[in-house]
DNA sequence: CCGGCTACTTGTACGTTGTACACCTCGCGA
DNA sequence: TCGCGAGGTGTACAACGTACAAGTAGCCGG
């Protein structure tokens, strides 16, 4: 339990992960150093290895924080039918959630496997939201990973090319759309193939 | 114009190139450094700089370098029809090509959009077999993209999923079988789809 | 046959990174 | 009042990418 305050400098896990998210948003991930980080909250480096186990740690805290409020609203609100729609917004807005946070991009790409807590909550309900879709269970295994990959590896994608400049909604529309698009090819094909595994 | 032998150690780019491979694949990504691929080519770390221009160059080269046989072979021999299955053929290919270099996968990912000759040249082998499949000239700019990123997304996904170890034929099978599987439903969409950019 | 030019390699070194170890120093509970 | 432990600091190390200047071998014009 840390104290909320106090003695020295006062750290949190929070306020250490929030010095991050700043660091990285301002200066670019390269520029996220545990050096750098130490000095922008005016403490030595070794001070944040109480907060953080390493600086991987850091970063896997950073992106699974990220997708925060992904998935978080209740299942079924009122109509029972349209679960395909429900599906659809939940992958739009894990795409939201990469998009808003460009410069993790690249750090959501070889993290698509995590087991972070909020990660691993979307999958859940991926896989849940297909069996809602008639996918036999055996056959999510398959698809939640295609999904979910091609979800993130198309918003690295467009961040990549578009140089991470214009990412406020204006320009995003069109590649929103575009990510609507191909995700509604994809479960045409996942609620109609019996999926081999 | 690079001597191809002869005085102190007789280094070449493919010479470089090929060692920084061996160990790449030997002792993994994270231990290519400089100065141990210096150590395997017994030459100071300095010297690699007159033929790689930097470490991120040599990166680069490495994982373009990997796509060097994908799509080389003529595009059309006997039969005009089936012009899908020679589009699938080429992306499943590509598929290949990474699994084959398990080790470079993440370099793969944050490299989609790099515009390394050979992946360039896949990129527009995609979009002339796309329009071969009927698709309109302007749609491929957006169907291009969600294909490759999608065969690089899921080659990673499997390498991180299954540690990267059975990468041999016998169990590469299902994981073929499921990327053949989600590209086929992804070109149902491109082929019906006009296309909206 | 010789002298210099050029291409290649080395030695040395700098700045930066992540992180471990030992020590200090408060504020709190007994 | 007195420890005790949480939360810091100082120092340090090994490893990294890479720049600068010097050296050395071979080839080519004379």
């Amino acid at each position: 339990m840390p104290r909320d305050l106090g003695q020295h400098a006062g750290l949190t896990r929070e306020s250490v992960l929030d010095a991050a998210r700043i660091i990285a948003s301002e200066q670019g991930l390269g520029n996220l150093t545990m050096r750098s980080l130490a000095k922008r909250l005016e403490v030595a480096p070794n001070a944040l290895y109480g907060w953080v186990a390493s600086k991987t740690a850091l970063l896997d805290a950073l992106v699974d924080d990220a997708l925060k409020d992904v998935g978080v609203s209740p299942l079924s609100t009122t109509d029972d039918s349209d679960q395909r729609g429900r599906l659809t917004k939940l992958l739009l807005d894990t795409f939201d959630a990469i998009m808003e946070r460009p410069e993790l991009a690249t750090l959501f790409l070889d993290r698509a496997a995590s087991p972070g807590p909020n990660a691993t909550r979307i999958r859940v309900k991926v896989r849940q939201l297909l069996i809602d879709n008639g996918v036999a269970a055996a056959g999510t295994d398959a698809a939640v990973p295609i999904l979910l990959v091609h979800v993130i590896g198309f918003a690295a994608f467009v961040l990549q090319t578009h140089g991470a400049k214009l990412l406020d909604e204006p320009h995003l529309g069109p590649a929103r759309n575009l990510v609507a698009t191909s995700i509604s090819w994809l479960l045409n094909g996942v609620t109609k193939t019996p999926a081999t595994a």
